[in-house]
DNA sequence: TTGAAAGCGCTAACAG
DNA sequence: CTGTTAGCGCTTTCAA
């Protein structure tokens, strides 16, 4: 059986009120006592039960993060970076990947209520509204990485997504390319609508429009990816150059113009978005607006305990600057 | 304030404890006021909390997943197919990121047995022994996944290391090379030692020793796989092959190669290990060795799930085959 | 400075 | 078939 704080109080010749004291260190105890006790919860390797003092209200310490899948990358290194922060201060993490798949979210929300998780962070796209306005009304503090919902009241940390589509198609604009085609995930997404409005703008400053301008909307994943990229590459207008809305998507650019024998970045220039660790070991090395990950992941976990402490007045949207990396995936357009 | 067991008695017109068995299905209840209950859990969107449940002595429906990093792909991939399963059967994963580091694996242990998870499944290295002591003490069932503890009464899933070197080796002497240099990971770990082991069986059986055969130990990363094969490749006996004993090494390998001009497979042949996201991406593609993340994870959720449920009579070791996938990083030694 | 006791939400005998 | 009641391990008044 495991040792509980009857034991404790037990051996100590006191009440277990006495042990709850100096376990919260709260209320006057002596100093004798309060050591002795400390000494026998070592002695009997005790540790409080969370599960017991989260039903008498107190946190469970656990958090839950909604991500759509923890196979990518992205959201893998997300993770990572939340669970740290949350290392650091005492929290757990619970891992729901989603798949954007509104069913599944709904259903992980109600395991994270049921488990009385105290708070949870949400980096998944559509998200079931209904799940969200329960947790609203159950007081769970809810915070978004990586996106937002305008709409409702909630922290919230990202990258300035319009500024990074703005960032990547200027760099493409400066180095002489007209014909500029953009590949993006889900337009239901808001961060997939301000990368591509942010491109569409630094086309429109430059002077640029129709063309191979063309905007495709894909699933993300380096197969649909390489599959557009395909048909942009051999379609009549065929663009100099694709602005991938996430690395993934430019990975499967990249595949499809080896596949068509076109070689990067001389036949064609390729920009992704996220910077994640895939970034740096294709072939080439792509430019990619970087996203700073590890700053936002602990960022989110920083805002969401504050606010499960309660300590913390308003909401906070925090708006980061995304970074042009550029490798070698692009340059001039080839003089045809 | 969330609605309780009490509120749908009360709504009801019966006691909490008829209401405790219509949620659990236990004892006879009456067809009519099972459903009278049902409809009114219903209308009050009434959720049992689990954490009242299993102060009671029931499951918490939560696992515990120790990996090394959650950033790297192999293990986010684990992840990933452990966490799908767990859905599946309604259990949570709280992810814990050791870093391989001992005393950061004991701390999650411990967080996790204050917790009171239902079982933890293990995927990171040299495991803090005095932390699976205790979890065996209090009777919570430990599954391994990747790695295995002999020594240890656990179940396990995992790939035949010996036979992936052995293949590995295999393949790379069948086309021809005789200096075949190897990077490993950790030799502390078992599987990296079964690599380096199985590798070295191919090479005496095919009667070759000595030469180029350098077994190199490293940090399990790009950068590092990178620097070694640096150090390889410009030594006197420059290999014209290399197993690495993980795709991270290996993709460190390919920039290490391309960083001396060196192009792969005609100049180096190069075989990975675990045929993560990222063999596919290199360029060139990666031939590796093959563990079925997907089944593993699902399997050692099944195991843990049934040693949870009390339905397993003894602890079970699954081995699985890895398979080679032969892709283009790997060809006959160029005759210098 | 310490302890008795009520209660958190639910389960599981045991009675009726 | 249904209800009473005693916990599960801990926190928190309120007295002493």
């Amino acid at each position: 059986m495991k040792t509980t704080i009857y034991d404790i109080a037990k051996a100590a010749g006191v009440s277990i009120a006495t042990v709850s004291k100096v376990i919260n260190g709260t209320g006057r105890i002596s100093t004798d006592t309060r050591e002795r006790i400390n000494e026998i919860m070592q002695e009997l390797d005790y540790q409080p039960s969370v599960v017991a003092s989260a039903l008498t209200g107190k946190s469970t310490f656990t958090i839950g993060l909604l991500i759509p899948d923890l196979a990518n990358p992205l959201y893998a290194e997300i993770a990572r970076s939340v669970e740290d922060r949350g290392r650091e201060l005492g929290f757990n993490l619970v891992m729901c990947s989603t798949d954007n798949n509104p069913r599944r979210e709904g259903d992980y929300i109600t395991f994270l209520k049921q488990k009385k998780v105290d708070g949870i962070i949400i980096s998944t796209g559509i998200s079931n509204e209904a799940g969200l306005k329960s947790l609203n009304l159950q007081r769970i503090p809810v915070a978004f990485v990586t996106r937002d919902i305008p709409t409702l009241e909630a922290d919230s940390v990202r990258v300035d997504d319009f500024a990074g589509g703005y960032r990547a198609a200027s760099h493409l604009i400066g180095l002489g390319h007209r014909h500029i085609a953009v590949v993006t995930e889900d337009m239901n997404l808001q961060a997939s609508r301000e990368r591509v409005r942010g491109c569409r703008f630094a086309l429109e400053e430059a002077g640029i429009e129709g063309g191979g301008n063309t905007v495709i909307e894909s699933v993300s994943s380096v197969e649909e990816g390489k599959r557009h990229a395909l048909e942009l590459l051999t379609s009549e207008h065929s663009p100099t150059a694709i602005f991938a809305c996430n690395d993934l998507l430019a990975i499967g650019a990249v595949q499809a113009a080896k596949e068509l024998r076109l070689t990067i970045p001389w036949d064609l220039s390729i920009v992704g978005f996220d910077n994640t660790l895939l970034a740096g070991i294709v072939d080439p090395p792509l430019t990619t607006v970087s996203q700073p990950i590890a700053q936002m992941g602990r960022q989110v976990m920083d805002l969401i305990i504050q606010e499960v402490r309660g300590q913390k007045h308003g909401k906070q949207r925090i708006v980061l600057t995304p970074e042009l990396i550029v490798r070698q995936s692009t340059t001039f357009p080839r003089k045809v």
